[in-house]
DNA sequence: CATATATATGAGAACAGTTATCAAAAAGAG
DNA sequence: CTCTTTTTGATAACTGTTCTCATATATATG
């Protein structure tokens, strides 16, 4: 782990108001060390840091990534009904989901453009718009 | 269940060359009986099935459910990360999803306008594009 | 630095929703 | 009817996730 990863995860995590532990730095690490949004699942994410030779539990992996969500450091986004899926991207944007591979990447929210919504019904307001774009390989 | 029902169901299932068996014309009956469009979930149908006094495992509910789905009766619909929607309308629409109550509707197809979309990557095309509308009560 | 207090971790149990198993029952064909 | 195929359902198994709680770690305080 370079000076700059350990930088950028003890700064995204103190943003937070988060303790840096060593396994919340782990994911951290995983997570934005390189400044780039990621995607995970929880298994996901246990195996890349199980491939980094870091030992973090898998309960701690589900613990943390519901931490990093309460902080508003990520989001869940739902797309396949089995797993849950996390982003890093808290910007409002659309998903490409593979379906061959069950993964998700963001879509650039710039080529989407929604001219009209359907109004929230009485006594309801809108939360949030997901817009999942669902792909086949060709 | 009235004769018109019976029909509606009757007609549902062998229109999509199923087997009118008494548990399916049940949940036929229950999920396009009255010509409406339905959105459930397996234990909500199970529910709803059991207050009508029918009986109906709830093995033979998902069974259903995955073969109307199979058939193009229904569609599955992903939401929530814990429970799996099926929605009767097979037309392109977007949904409401009432946070409060865990609930789907349909949404207006009508008064959802997208004028662009992203791009599907080299390689691959867009298999659906899926539009939830999240609702928070006021 | 020492120690107290609050917080985080992890092994494993528990849990929810769903799928699989497979013998018994029911549907349709001949 | 009888035979063959399909469907059903009780229950076990499975998957992803959450819970439990003793132990370990981090930070605050003296």
């Amino acid at each position: 782990m370079t000076d700059i990863v350990v930088q950028r995860s003890a700064d995204w995590l103190s943003g937070a108001g988060l303790r840096p532990t060593r396994q919340r730095m782990t994911l951290a690490s995983l997570l934005v060390g390189d400044g780039q949004d990621r995607h995970v699942t929880a298994e996901s994410l246990f195996d890349a840091a199980t491939d980094a030779d870091e030992k973090v539990s898998l309960a701690t992996v589900y613990n943390t990534l519901r931490a990093f969500c309460d902080v508003g450091l990520m989001r869940e986004i739902t797309v396949d009904g089995s797993k849950s899926y996390f982003d890093t991207n808290m910007t409002d944007h659309p998903h490409f989901y593979w379906e061959d591979t069950a993964t998700l990447t963001d879509a650039p929210a710039e080529q989407l453009e929604i001219r009209h919504l359907p109004d929230a019904p009485e006594g309801a307001e809108i939360a949030s718009v997901d817009v999942v774009i669902r792909l086949r390989r060709k």
